[in-house]
DNA sequence: TGGCGGCTGTGAGCTCGCTCACACGCGTTC
DNA sequence: GAACGCGTGTGAGCGAGCTCACAGCCGCCA
Protein backbone atom coordinates (compact mmCIF):
# COMPACT_ATOMS: atom_id res chain seq x y z
CA UNK A 1 0.00 0.00 0.00
CA UNK A 2 1.55 3.72 -0.60
CA UNK A 3 -0.06 4.46 2.77
CA UNK A 4 2.70 2.15 4.35
CA UNK A 5 5.74 3.75 2.26
CA UNK A 6 4.54 7.08 3.40
CA UNK A 7 4.28 5.81 7.30
CA UNK A 8 8.26 3.85 7.18
CA UNK A 9 9.10 7.29 5.69
CA UNK A 10 7.99 9.48 8.91
CA UNK A 11 8.98 6.01 11.21
CA UNK A 12 11.80 6.06 9.73
CA UNK A 13 12.89 9.69 10.29
CA UNK A 14 11.39 9.63 13.76
CA UNK A 15 13.98 9.54 16.53
CA UNK A 16 13.00 6.50 18.03
CA UNK A 17 12.85 3.93 15.06
CA UNK A 18 14.97 5.65 13.05
CA UNK A 19 18.10 2.90 14.03
CA UNK A 20 15.21 -0.19 13.07
CA UNK A 21 15.54 -2.41 9.99
CA UNK A 22 13.05 -2.62 7.33
CA UNK A 23 11.43 -5.29 8.52
CA UNK A 24 10.48 -3.99 12.49
CA UNK A 25 9.41 -0.36 10.34
CA UNK A 26 7.05 -2.74 8.53
CA UNK A 27 5.67 -4.53 11.72
CA UNK A 28 5.60 -1.31 13.84
CA UNK A 29 3.91 0.66 10.57
CA UNK A 30 1.14 -2.21 10.17
CA UNK A 31 0.52 -1.90 14.00
CA UNK A 32 -0.77 1.59 14.13
CA UNK A 33 -2.26 4.28 12.06
CA UNK A 34 -2.57 7.59 10.95
CA UNK A 35 -4.34 10.02 12.01
CA UNK A 36 -5.24 13.94 11.42
CA UNK A 37 -5.10 16.70 14.08
CA UNK A 38 -6.53 20.16 14.47
CA UNK A 39 -5.53 22.77 16.58
CA UNK A 40 -6.70 23.02 20.20
CA UNK A 41 -7.38 18.69 20.21
CA UNK A 42 -6.09 17.45 23.37
CA UNK A 43 -4.57 13.81 22.63
CA UNK A 44 -4.85 12.92 26.28
CA UNK A 45 -4.98 14.73 29.92
CA UNK A 46 -3.50 13.73 33.43
CA UNK A 47 -4.47 10.67 34.90
CA UNK A 48 -5.50 9.10 31.88
CA UNK A 49 -4.50 5.42 31.93
CA UNK A 50 -1.81 5.36 28.71
CA UNK A 51 -2.79 3.35 26.41
CA UNK A 52 -0.76 4.46 23.34
CA UNK A 53 2.11 5.95 21.81
CA UNK A 54 2.03 8.94 19.29
CA UNK A 55 4.19 9.81 16.95
CA UNK A 56 3.94 13.45 15.16
CA UNK A 57 4.01 13.15 11.18
CA UNK A 58 3.52 16.95 10.86
CA UNK A 59 2.05 20.13 13.07
CA UNK A 60 3.41 20.32 16.68
CA UNK A 61 1.75 18.80 19.88
CA UNK A 62 2.65 20.52 23.19
CA UNK A 63 3.32 18.38 26.48
CA UNK A 64 2.30 20.42 29.42
CA UNK A 65 1.49 20.71 33.19
CA UNK A 66 -0.85 22.73 34.63
CA UNK A 67 -2.00 24.21 37.94
CA UNK A 68 -5.45 23.90 39.12
CA UNK A 69 -5.66 27.75 38.49
CA UNK A 70 -5.33 27.48 34.63
CA UNK A 71 -0.92 28.40 34.33
CA UNK A 72 0.55 26.10 32.22
CA UNK A 73 3.99 25.08 31.64
CA UNK A 74 4.73 23.38 28.39
CA UNK A 75 7.70 20.20 28.96
CA UNK A 76 8.36 19.50 25.81
CA UNK A 77 7.35 20.56 22.02
CA UNK A 78 7.31 17.60 19.82
CA UNK A 79 7.46 18.14 15.97
CA UNK A 80 7.76 15.71 12.99
CA UNK A 81 9.81 12.87 14.21
CA UNK A 82 8.84 13.47 17.83
CA UNK A 83 7.92 10.58 19.91
CA UNK A 84 5.79 10.94 22.99
CA UNK A 85 3.43 9.07 25.21
CA UNK A 86 5.67 6.66 25.76
CA UNK A 87 6.20 7.04 29.64
CA UNK A 88 3.17 5.48 30.73
CA UNK A 89 3.66 2.67 28.01
CA UNK A 90 6.79 1.62 29.85
CA UNK A 91 5.78 1.82 33.31
CA UNK A 92 2.27 1.38 33.60
CA UNK A 93 1.39 4.97 35.41
CA UNK A 94 -0.97 7.10 33.99
CA UNK A 95 -0.57 9.96 31.75
CA UNK A 96 1.24 12.71 33.85
CA UNK A 97 1.33 15.96 31.50
CA UNK A 98 -1.58 17.00 29.12
CA UNK A 99 -1.17 16.78 25.38
CA UNK A 100 -2.76 19.05 23.36
CA UNK A 101 -1.94 20.32 19.22
CA UNK A 102 -0.83 23.72 18.71
CA UNK A 103 -0.47 23.35 15.33
CA UNK A 104 -3.07 21.21 12.86
CA UNK A 105 -1.21 18.27 11.28
CA UNK A 106 -0.69 14.46 10.90
CA UNK A 107 -0.09 11.91 13.67
CA UNK A 108 0.68 8.40 13.92
CA UNK A 109 -0.65 6.10 16.48
CA UNK A 110 0.71 3.08 18.15
CA UNK A 111 -1.30 0.29 20.41
CA UNK A 112 -0.25 -0.48 24.10
CA UNK A 113 -0.05 -4.18 22.59
CA UNK A 114 1.72 -3.13 19.79
CA UNK A 115 4.35 -1.18 21.56
CA UNK A 116 4.66 -3.93 23.85
CA UNK A 117 5.37 -6.59 21.85
CA UNK A 118 7.66 -4.61 19.56
CA UNK A 119 9.97 -3.91 22.39
CA UNK A 120 9.97 -7.46 23.69
CA UNK A 121 10.70 -8.74 20.07
CA UNK A 122 13.13 -6.53 18.67
CA UNK A 123 15.78 -5.57 21.49
CA UNK A 124 16.83 -2.58 19.12
CA UNK A 125 13.71 -1.14 19.80
CA UNK A 126 14.49 -1.06 23.53
CA UNK A 127 18.22 0.54 23.09
CA UNK A 128 16.26 3.14 20.42
CA UNK A 129 14.23 3.98 23.67
CA UNK A 130 16.92 4.18 25.81
CA UNK A 131 18.25 7.08 23.44
CA UNK A 132 14.90 8.37 23.28
CA UNK A 133 14.59 8.68 27.08
CA UNK A 134 17.93 9.98 27.58
CA UNK A 135 17.64 13.03 25.21
CA UNK A 136 14.37 14.01 27.06
CA UNK A 137 16.39 13.85 30.50
CA UNK A 138 18.81 16.17 29.24
CA UNK A 139 16.46 18.53 27.62
CA UNK A 140 14.06 18.84 30.61
CA UNK A 141 17.24 19.05 33.14
CA UNK A 142 18.51 22.13 30.98
CA UNK A 143 14.50 23.35 31.26
CA UNK A 144 14.92 22.91 34.81
CA UNK A 145 17.79 24.63 35.11
CA UNK A 146 16.81 27.59 33.07
CA UNK A 147 13.55 28.77 34.92
CA UNK A 148 15.15 28.71 37.82
CA UNK A 149 17.99 30.39 37.31
CA UNK A 150 17.83 32.43 34.11
CA UNK A 151 15.80 35.92 33.66
CA UNK A 152 12.96 36.21 31.69
CA UNK A 153 15.03 37.56 28.44
CA UNK A 154 17.97 34.85 28.12
CA UNK A 155 15.03 32.34 28.77
CA UNK A 156 13.35 33.82 25.83
CA UNK A 157 16.68 34.11 23.70
CA UNK A 158 17.24 30.51 24.04
CA UNK A 159 14.18 28.91 23.04
CA UNK A 160 14.18 31.05 19.98
CA UNK A 161 17.69 30.03 18.94
CA UNK A 162 15.89 26.11 19.35
CA UNK A 163 13.00 26.61 17.42
CA UNK A 164 15.42 28.62 14.71
CA UNK A 165 17.63 25.46 14.71
CA UNK A 166 14.82 24.11 12.29
CA UNK A 167 13.87 27.49 10.62
CA UNK A 168 15.24 28.62 7.06
CA UNK A 169 18.31 31.01 6.85
CA UNK A 170 18.45 33.93 4.43
CA UNK A 171 22.15 34.83 2.68
CA UNK A 172 21.90 37.94 5.26
CA UNK A 173 22.47 35.62 8.07
CA UNK A 174 18.98 36.12 9.37
CA UNK A 175 16.86 32.97 10.27
CA UNK A 176 13.10 32.74 10.03
CA UNK A 177 11.31 30.34 12.64
CA UNK A 178 9.56 27.77 11.15
CA UNK A 179 5.93 28.28 11.97
CA UNK A 180 3.83 30.85 13.78
CA UNK A 181 4.10 30.78 17.24
CA UNK A 182 1.79 32.69 19.49
CA UNK A 183 3.05 34.28 22.89
CA UNK A 184 1.15 32.65 24.80
CA UNK A 185 2.98 29.62 23.50
CA UNK A 186 6.44 30.93 23.75
CA UNK A 187 5.31 31.48 27.16
CA UNK A 188 4.44 28.07 28.40
CA UNK A 189 7.50 27.12 27.24
CA UNK A 190 10.04 29.56 28.97
CA UNK A 191 7.44 29.54 32.64
CA UNK A 192 6.61 33.09 31.98
CA UNK A 193 3.53 35.26 31.41
CA UNK A 194 2.28 36.20 27.79
CA UNK A 195 2.33 39.88 28.81
CA UNK A 196 6.36 39.57 29.96
CA UNK A 197 6.89 37.75 26.43
CA UNK A 198 5.09 40.59 24.67
CA UNK A 199 7.16 43.58 26.13
CA UNK A 200 10.18 41.27 25.48
CA UNK A 201 9.53 40.82 22.03
CA UNK A 202 8.28 44.56 21.46
CA UNK A 203 11.76 45.63 22.98
CA UNK A 204 13.99 43.47 20.90
CA UNK A 205 12.02 44.60 17.88
CA UNK A 206 12.46 48.49 18.78
CA UNK A 207 15.88 47.08 19.05
CA UNK A 208 16.46 45.83 15.62
CA UNK A 209 17.21 42.46 16.46
CA UNK A 210 14.05 40.57 16.09
CA UNK A 211 11.08 41.22 13.22
CA UNK A 212 8.54 39.71 11.80
CA UNK A 213 8.06 38.02 8.21
CA UNK A 214 4.08 37.23 7.67
CA UNK A 215 3.01 36.05 11.12
CA UNK A 216 6.44 34.28 11.58
CA UNK A 217 9.30 35.86 13.86
CA UNK A 218 12.89 36.17 12.38
CA UNK A 219 15.68 36.47 14.05
CA UNK A 220 17.70 39.22 12.48
CA UNK A 221 20.93 39.98 14.67
CA UNK A 222 21.21 36.27 15.52
CA UNK A 223 25.00 37.11 16.93
CA UNK A 224 23.31 39.93 19.85
CA UNK A 225 20.82 37.45 20.55
CA UNK A 226 23.62 34.66 21.29
CA UNK A 227 24.79 36.71 23.53
CA UNK A 228 21.21 37.57 25.35
CA UNK A 229 21.23 33.45 25.66
CA UNK A 230 24.60 33.56 26.91
CA UNK A 231 24.73 36.19 29.77
CA UNK A 232 24.30 33.64 32.38
CA UNK A 233 26.18 30.63 30.47
CA UNK A 234 26.55 28.01 31.88
CA UNK A 235 29.87 26.18 31.46
CA UNK A 236 29.55 22.72 29.53
CA UNK B 1 33.25 -14.79 48.80
CA UNK B 2 31.16 -12.44 51.33
CA UNK B 3 31.88 -9.24 49.48
CA UNK B 4 29.74 -10.20 47.13
CA UNK B 5 26.60 -11.07 48.87
CA UNK B 6 26.37 -8.16 49.82
CA UNK B 7 26.65 -6.12 46.81
CA UNK B 8 23.96 -8.89 45.05
CA UNK B 9 21.77 -7.36 48.02
CA UNK B 10 22.33 -4.00 47.32
CA UNK B 11 21.70 -4.77 43.66
CA UNK B 12 18.49 -6.20 44.15
CA UNK B 13 17.26 -3.18 46.13
CA UNK B 14 18.36 -1.23 43.78
CA UNK B 15 15.58 0.29 41.17
CA UNK B 16 17.32 -0.54 38.16
CA UNK B 17 18.43 -4.48 38.90
CA UNK B 18 15.63 -5.73 41.05
CA UNK B 19 14.05 -7.04 38.89
CA UNK B 20 17.37 -9.15 37.82
CA UNK B 21 18.09 -12.98 38.11
CA UNK B 22 20.27 -14.47 40.77
CA UNK B 23 22.88 -14.98 37.91
CA UNK B 24 22.56 -11.90 35.96
CA UNK B 25 23.36 -9.81 39.75
CA UNK B 26 26.08 -12.02 39.78
CA UNK B 27 27.24 -10.69 36.55
CA UNK B 28 27.03 -7.45 37.21
CA UNK B 29 28.45 -7.44 40.79
CA UNK B 30 31.68 -9.48 39.92
CA UNK B 31 32.19 -6.57 37.26
CA UNK B 32 31.90 -3.72 39.61
CA UNK B 33 33.42 -2.58 42.73
CA UNK B 34 32.66 -0.77 46.02
CA UNK B 35 34.41 2.26 47.07
CA UNK B 36 33.83 4.67 50.14
CA UNK B 37 32.43 8.07 49.23
CA UNK B 38 32.86 11.05 52.05
CA UNK B 39 30.91 14.00 52.23
CA UNK B 40 32.20 16.68 49.87
CA UNK B 41 33.46 14.57 47.56
CA UNK B 42 32.71 15.15 43.76
CA UNK B 43 31.85 12.13 41.91
CA UNK B 44 31.72 13.57 38.34
CA UNK B 45 31.57 17.30 36.60
CA UNK B 46 29.68 18.41 33.93
CA UNK B 47 31.59 17.80 30.60
CA UNK B 48 33.41 14.85 31.84
CA UNK B 49 32.73 11.77 29.97
CA UNK B 50 31.14 9.34 31.44
CA UNK B 51 32.68 6.53 32.05
CA UNK B 52 30.97 4.47 34.25
CA UNK B 53 27.78 4.04 36.42
CA UNK B 54 26.70 4.37 40.14
CA UNK B 55 24.42 3.14 42.75
CA UNK B 56 24.24 4.11 46.42
CA UNK B 57 24.95 1.35 48.95
CA UNK B 58 24.50 4.37 51.60
CA UNK B 59 24.92 8.15 52.44
CA UNK B 60 23.51 10.63 49.64
CA UNK B 61 24.49 12.03 46.44
CA UNK B 62 23.38 15.01 44.49
CA UNK B 63 22.77 15.43 41.39
CA UNK B 64 22.72 19.33 40.55
CA UNK B 65 23.65 21.84 37.74
CA UNK B 66 25.26 25.35 38.31
CA UNK B 67 25.30 28.59 36.63
CA UNK B 68 28.72 30.25 36.64
CA UNK B 69 27.74 32.19 39.67
CA UNK B 70 27.82 29.63 41.64
CA UNK B 71 24.65 29.28 41.95
CA UNK B 72 23.30 25.61 42.13
CA UNK B 73 19.95 23.42 41.50
CA UNK B 74 19.64 20.13 42.29
CA UNK B 75 17.82 17.48 39.92
CA UNK B 76 17.68 14.84 41.64
CA UNK B 77 19.13 13.57 45.33
CA UNK B 78 20.23 9.62 45.52
CA UNK B 79 19.57 7.78 48.48
CA UNK B 80 20.39 3.88 49.08
CA UNK B 81 19.46 1.71 45.83
CA UNK B 82 19.83 4.69 43.58
CA UNK B 83 21.54 4.14 40.19
CA UNK B 84 22.92 7.31 38.62
CA UNK B 85 25.31 8.56 35.88
CA UNK B 86 23.90 6.06 33.32
CA UNK B 87 22.75 8.69 30.31
CA UNK B 88 26.29 9.05 29.26
CA UNK B 89 26.64 5.30 29.21
CA UNK B 90 23.57 4.97 27.32
CA UNK B 91 24.12 7.76 24.49
CA UNK B 92 27.70 8.61 25.07
CA UNK B 93 27.16 12.23 25.62
CA UNK B 94 29.96 14.09 28.17
CA UNK B 95 27.53 14.46 32.09
CA UNK B 96 25.29 16.83 32.18
CA UNK B 97 25.34 17.18 35.65
CA UNK B 98 27.78 17.71 38.82
CA UNK B 99 27.54 14.69 41.27
CA UNK B 100 28.69 15.68 45.05
CA UNK B 101 28.72 13.54 48.11
CA UNK B 102 26.37 15.37 50.47
CA UNK B 103 25.86 12.04 52.70
CA UNK B 104 29.17 9.89 53.31
CA UNK B 105 28.67 6.30 52.79
CA UNK B 106 29.60 3.71 50.08
CA UNK B 107 29.12 3.43 46.44
CA UNK B 108 28.78 0.60 43.49
CA UNK B 109 30.58 1.43 40.86
CA UNK B 110 30.05 -0.33 37.34
CA UNK B 111 32.74 0.16 34.36
CA UNK B 112 31.06 1.60 30.69
CA UNK B 113 32.08 -2.11 29.49
CA UNK B 114 30.74 -3.87 31.93
CA UNK B 115 27.39 -1.92 31.71
CA UNK B 116 27.44 -2.08 27.97
CA UNK B 117 27.62 -5.63 28.19
CA UNK B 118 25.30 -6.23 30.47
CA UNK B 119 22.33 -4.28 28.85
CA UNK B 120 23.25 -6.19 25.16
CA UNK B 121 23.01 -9.87 27.15
CA UNK B 122 20.26 -9.48 29.14
CA UNK B 123 16.99 -7.68 27.39
CA UNK B 124 15.46 -7.23 31.19
CA UNK B 125 18.21 -5.00 31.99
CA UNK B 126 17.16 -2.61 29.12
CA UNK B 127 14.01 -2.55 30.16
CA UNK B 128 14.31 -2.28 34.23
CA UNK B 129 16.42 0.61 32.51
CA UNK B 130 13.50 1.78 30.61
CA UNK B 131 11.67 2.02 33.89
CA UNK B 132 14.37 3.86 35.87
CA UNK B 133 14.45 6.34 33.06
CA UNK B 134 10.79 6.58 32.80
CA UNK B 135 10.82 7.27 37.01
CA UNK B 136 12.90 9.92 36.70
CA UNK B 137 11.50 11.75 33.88
CA UNK B 138 8.29 11.60 35.83
CA UNK B 139 9.88 13.24 38.87
CA UNK B 140 11.51 15.49 36.87
CA UNK B 141 8.75 16.82 35.28
CA UNK B 142 7.01 17.52 38.62
CA UNK B 143 9.92 19.36 39.68
CA UNK B 144 9.88 21.59 36.93
CA UNK B 145 6.24 22.21 37.66
CA UNK B 146 6.68 23.49 41.12
CA UNK B 147 9.95 25.18 40.13
CA UNK B 148 7.89 27.40 37.82
CA UNK B 149 4.60 27.14 39.54
CA UNK B 150 4.68 26.96 43.06
CA UNK B 151 5.92 29.62 45.68
CA UNK B 152 8.75 28.49 47.89
CA UNK B 153 6.58 27.69 50.87
CA UNK B 154 4.46 24.71 49.25
CA UNK B 155 7.59 23.94 47.30
CA UNK B 156 9.52 23.16 50.68
CA UNK B 157 6.79 21.25 51.85
CA UNK B 158 6.25 19.03 49.00
CA UNK B 159 10.15 18.41 49.51
CA UNK B 160 9.98 17.26 53.14
CA UNK B 161 6.75 15.05 52.28
CA UNK B 162 8.75 13.51 49.87
CA UNK B 163 12.13 12.95 52.14
CA UNK B 164 9.18 11.78 54.69
CA UNK B 165 8.03 9.05 52.75
CA UNK B 166 11.23 7.18 53.86
CA UNK B 167 11.57 8.68 57.29
CA UNK B 168 9.96 6.64 60.46
CA UNK B 169 7.07 7.26 61.92
CA UNK B 170 6.33 7.55 65.78
CA UNK B 171 2.93 6.94 67.26
CA UNK B 172 1.60 10.45 67.78
CA UNK B 173 1.87 10.22 63.87
CA UNK B 174 4.69 12.27 63.55
CA UNK B 175 7.76 12.15 61.06
CA UNK B 176 11.15 11.77 61.47
CA UNK B 177 13.21 12.48 58.39
CA UNK B 178 15.72 9.83 57.70
CA UNK B 179 18.86 11.85 57.92
CA UNK B 180 20.24 15.46 58.42
CA UNK B 181 19.56 17.54 55.91
CA UNK B 182 21.11 21.08 55.54
CA UNK B 183 19.32 24.47 55.41
CA UNK B 184 21.47 24.86 51.99
CA UNK B 185 21.01 21.20 50.50
CA UNK B 186 16.87 21.87 51.16
CA UNK B 187 17.58 25.11 49.63
CA UNK B 188 19.08 23.84 46.59
CA UNK B 189 16.60 20.71 45.85
CA UNK B 190 13.87 23.51 45.70
CA UNK B 191 15.54 26.31 43.85
CA UNK B 192 15.62 28.82 46.39
CA UNK B 193 18.17 30.35 48.65
CA UNK B 194 18.97 29.15 52.28
CA UNK B 195 17.67 32.62 53.73
CA UNK B 196 14.49 31.96 52.67
CA UNK B 197 14.73 28.10 53.81
CA UNK B 198 16.11 29.60 56.86
CA UNK B 199 12.97 31.93 57.57
CA UNK B 200 10.44 29.37 56.23
CA UNK B 201 11.30 26.70 58.56
CA UNK B 202 11.50 29.44 61.74
CA UNK B 203 7.90 29.83 61.20
CA UNK B 204 6.80 26.89 60.82
CA UNK B 205 8.77 26.04 63.91
CA UNK B 206 7.08 29.03 65.71
CA UNK B 207 3.76 27.71 64.45
CA UNK B 208 4.40 24.13 65.75
CA UNK B 209 3.92 22.23 62.53
CA UNK B 210 7.43 21.15 62.39
CA UNK B 211 10.64 20.86 65.24
CA UNK B 212 13.82 19.48 65.16
CA UNK B 213 15.19 15.82 67.04
CA UNK B 214 18.77 15.81 67.62
CA UNK B 215 19.41 17.58 64.80
CA UNK B 216 16.82 15.97 62.07
CA UNK B 217 13.64 17.63 61.31
CA UNK B 218 10.26 16.26 62.55
CA UNK B 219 7.31 16.73 60.91
CA UNK B 220 4.75 17.51 63.82
CA UNK B 221 1.01 18.36 62.61
CA UNK B 222 1.27 16.54 59.00
CA UNK B 223 -1.75 17.57 57.97
CA UNK B 224 -1.05 21.06 58.14
CA UNK B 225 2.05 20.70 55.58
CA UNK B 226 0.26 18.84 53.39
CA UNK B 227 -2.44 21.53 53.23
CA UNK B 228 0.38 23.98 52.50
CA UNK B 229 1.69 21.59 49.59
CA UNK B 230 -1.67 21.33 47.88
CA UNK B 231 -2.45 25.02 47.57
CA UNK B 232 -0.74 28.29 47.61
CA UNK B 233 -3.00 30.71 48.58
CA UNK B 234 -4.39 30.79 51.96
CA UNK B 235 -3.43 32.86 54.80
CA UNK B 236 -0.44 33.72 56.89
C1' DT C 1 -21.51 44.75 8.54
C1' DG C 2 -21.47 44.09 12.79
C1' DG C 3 -20.10 41.34 16.43
C1' DC C 4 -17.21 38.04 18.60
C1' DG C 5 -13.05 35.45 19.77
C1' DG C 6 -8.18 35.20 19.68
C1' DC C 7 -3.79 37.55 19.55
C1' DT C 8 -1.14 41.48 20.69
C1' DG C 9 0.62 45.95 23.07
C1' DT C 10 1.24 48.73 27.28
C1' DG C 11 0.90 50.85 31.76
C1' DA C 12 0.17 50.73 36.90
C1' DG C 13 0.63 48.62 40.84
C1' DC C 14 2.37 45.07 44.13
C1' DT C 15 4.74 41.23 46.08
C1' DC C 16 7.73 37.43 46.67
C1' DG C 17 11.94 36.17 47.43
C1' DC C 18 16.65 37.42 46.32
C1' DT C 19 20.97 39.77 47.89
C1' DC C 20 23.58 41.84 51.41
C1' DA C 21 25.09 42.30 55.90
C1' DC C 22 25.25 40.99 60.05
C1' DA C 23 25.26 37.94 64.69
C1' DC C 24 25.28 33.52 67.09
C1' DG C 25 26.39 28.62 68.37
C1' DC C 26 28.97 24.58 67.89
C1' DG C 27 32.79 21.46 66.81
C1' DT C 28 37.68 21.12 65.28
C1' DT C 29 42.21 22.23 65.05
C1' DC C 30 46.36 24.54 66.37
C1' DG D 1 41.23 29.10 74.50
C1' DA D 2 41.66 31.38 70.28
C1' DA D 3 40.63 30.98 65.77
C1' DC D 4 38.54 29.11 62.36
C1' DG D 5 34.72 26.78 59.39
C1' DC D 6 30.16 25.81 58.86
C1' DG D 7 25.44 25.86 59.71
C1' DT D 8 21.89 28.83 61.21
C1' DG D 9 18.67 33.14 62.31
C1' DT D 10 16.99 37.73 60.94
C1' DG D 11 16.29 42.36 59.09
C1' DA D 12 16.57 45.96 55.35
C1' DG D 13 16.13 47.00 50.74
C1' DC D 14 15.17 46.26 46.11
C1' DG D 15 13.78 44.62 41.63
C1' DA D 16 12.04 41.25 38.06
C1' DG D 17 8.07 39.93 36.65
C1' DC D 18 3.40 38.86 37.97
C1' DT D 19 -1.58 40.33 37.90
C1' DC D 20 -5.05 43.43 36.43
C1' DA D 21 -7.12 46.33 33.28
C1' DC D 22 -7.64 48.12 29.06
C1' DA D 23 -7.29 49.08 23.94
C1' DG D 24 -6.39 48.04 19.15
C1' DC D 25 -6.36 44.49 15.27
C1' DC D 26 -7.48 40.93 12.51
C1' DG D 27 -10.23 37.14 10.67
C1' DC D 28 -14.38 34.68 10.64
C1' DC D 29 -19.14 33.74 10.57
C1' DA D 30 -24.05 34.88 10.96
Amino acid sequence: MTEDADLIDLLGASDMFEALSPEALALIASNGRKRAMKRGEVLFSVGDPGDALFAVCSGRVLLSRFTSEGKEIALAAMERGGVFGELSLIDGEPRSADAAVVEAGELFVLSRAAFRQALETDVSISMAMLEVLSRRLRVTNRLVESVSFLELGPRLARLLLAIAASGTTTEDGEIVLPARYTQSELAKRIAASRESVSKQIAQWSRDGVIGQRDGKIVLIDVDRINEWADDMELEL
